[in-house]
DNA sequence: TAATCCCTTACAGAAATCTGTAAGGGATTG
DNA sequence: CAATCCCTTACAGATTTCTGTAAGGGATTA
């Protein structure tokens, strides 16, 4: 996992919340916040000179005004700022900005790693992007349905049925019959067999265990 | 499932909260909300004198006062009132009280099946208990340590790194050399097969899926 | 010291998962 | 109509999971 986090959010109450989050999940030894983007944006540029750089920059986009001068007034300035620095920090963007032209630009122009949109579910949607993200894969909050490069993967309910039937603990033949019953076609253990196998693919799952993990840590069981 | 649900919850808000994550996430045929005990008990009443009894309660504790006459003022009124007339419907209570002992004292005068405690996470909680309750099994919100007579079962660092290593993934044989690596022990595959079996045991879980999916909904993965 | 208990580990067999091949059928297209 | 594609299904083999039994070792207790 990341040894050295930075984090970069305006609201206390929300920048504590994000550090006590990874606090209690990962082990990370080194969780740094700050609350002005020149501030976050001196600390990464110490640390990075230090030759011990940030590996993962969590970021809000929009930042109050204040009475303090600043020279970074948004993230997506910060954001500009480190990457002109450092081309191999990962970053996640945390931020209520549910624009996909935004954000799809953010992945374009900015080479950012991970968006988190802010919302009920989304101390959970980052620490599922902070993990994506650390095994070099990209992340987007599941209920942003971004058309963009990477694909999001639509399930019909019958993929959702089935899934279900697994983590509450039904074998795939207790599941073909339960749909023999019903009348539900396809039934066959070979057909589930498939159309899991296919999701592990669609969600980088390495088996039932970990494609259910992923699904009900994103809300979709 | 259940098919019939009566939700008793005051507050309008929170009251369509829970309908819309039922209806979302649940396929429940008849789900009625009451704003008030007394209509609660009258619609329980109506359907169980006609034979198409609610199955589930789901009903808040304490609630407000109103220029409307009440027989009925508290949660605890009404469940006395339908426990004294239907013995079988399963009753779930959804509160923000923390007290233990007030707790414990629901399960044993009211019988009632579950409890769960109004929160950021109350309502993946109520959707967990619901499943619990309708296997006859007892539920409580994961945060509620009582030491009451279902015991809670605690999870130490080993058991959950093992299943946080399973729910990404990796075989158990994996996680055997894993942890040989890391000078952990113990570290046979015997030994984490036993220990996930008595996990089993203990969260009432059919195999591994279930397990991990039920304990990623309570938060402790 | 001996008896007991609990934890760890090895092993073995049944069941389930996962992956691949192949055959058949329906829908689409040229 | 024929060719093609896609979905469903059967089946088979390798791997993994799950559940027992049994043996050994350390700690506790009588």
């Amino acid at each position: 996992m990341f040894k050295k986090i930075l984090i970069a959010e305006d609201f206390q109450d929300t920048n504590k919340g994000i550090v006590h989050a990874l606090e209690v999940n990962l082990q990370i030894d080194i969780i740094q916040e700050e609350l002005y983007c020149d501030k976050a944006f001196n600390r990464f540029k110490v640390a990075f000179e230090k030759g011990e750089p940030y590996e993962l920059l969590i970021s809000d986009l929009t930042f109050k005004e204040s009475h303090v001068d600043r020279r970074l007034t948004s993230g997506i300035d910060l954001i500009k700022a480190i990457r002109g620095v450092d081309k191999n920090i990962k970053i996640i963007v945390n931020s209520m900005i549910e624009n996909p032209t935004e954000i799809n630009a953010l992945f374009k122009d900015q080479k950012i790693n991970g968006y988190v949109c802010k919302g009920r579910n989304s101390l959970n949607e980052l620490l599922e992007g902070i993990q994506e993200v650390y095994q070099n894969r990209t992340f987007v909050s599941p209920q942003l349905n971004l058309n963009s490069s990477n694909s999001v993967f639509e399930m019909d309910k019958y993929d959702i049925m089935i899934l279900k039937d697994l983590a509450e603990g039904l074998t795939k033949k207790e599941i073909s019959e339960k749909l023999k019953k019903l009348n539900i076609s396809p039934n066959s253990e070979s057909t589930i067999d498939k159309k899991v196998s296919k999701l592990f693919d669609e969600f980088g799952a390495k088996n039932t265990h970990h494609l259910i993990a992923k699904l009900i840590k994103q809300g979709k069981l």
